[in-house]
DNA sequence: GCCAACGTTGGC
DNA sequence: GCCAACGTTGGC
């Protein structure tokens, strides 16, 4: 399985409107940057990411599940843009902020910390465990 | 709210 | 195909 990392502003879409979807999910579109949508593609069923707040907050708030891989976003008709859909899992019982990111020095080589703006991230096993320990995350 | 950094667009 | 200009993002 691989992990990653799903950027969002919470006034556009936060964790309660992830939450709000249940099981069933939502499509994580709207994203138009071939790095993100490249990552979307590498995707699988199962792969969990972590949900993170961007702006005022700026941490990562809950873990979800991608519950369909890569398909047409259905808001655009340009073909060049895919997405997967995710689920909510759970909330971290801590959110885990990017100061403390930045602070870790097992995180320093993650990609929130050296490029912010990519809305759609890779994870690696070794970052995903360290986060889930700085959370509280007791799952899998 | 500002501004730096990045990605994308479009003229040449 | 290069690169300047522009728009957007997101940390500060």
């Amino acid at each position: 399985m691989r992990y990653w990392l799903f950027k969002s502003e919470p006034n556009t879409w936060g964790w309660d409107d992830q939450v709000a979807k249940g099981d069933a999910g939502e499509e994580w579109d709207g994203v138009r940057n071939y790095q993100a949508r490249n990552n979307m593609r590498e995707m699988k069923l199962g792969d969990r990411g972590f949900f993170y707040h961007s702006m005022k907050e700026k941490s990562i708030v809950g873990v979800v599940e991608v519950c369909a891989e890569a398909h047409p976003d259905s808001t655009t008709d340009d073909p060049r843009w895919e997405c997967v859909d995710i689920k909510a899992v759970g909330r971290m019982p801590t959110p885990v902020t990017l100061d403390m990111c930045k602070a870790a020095p097992r995180l320093k080589d993650m990609v929130l910390v050296n490029n912010s703006r990519l809305s759609v991230q890779p994870v690696t096993a070794a970052e995903w465990t360290h986060i889930c320990k700085l959370g509280g995350w007791e799952g899998n």
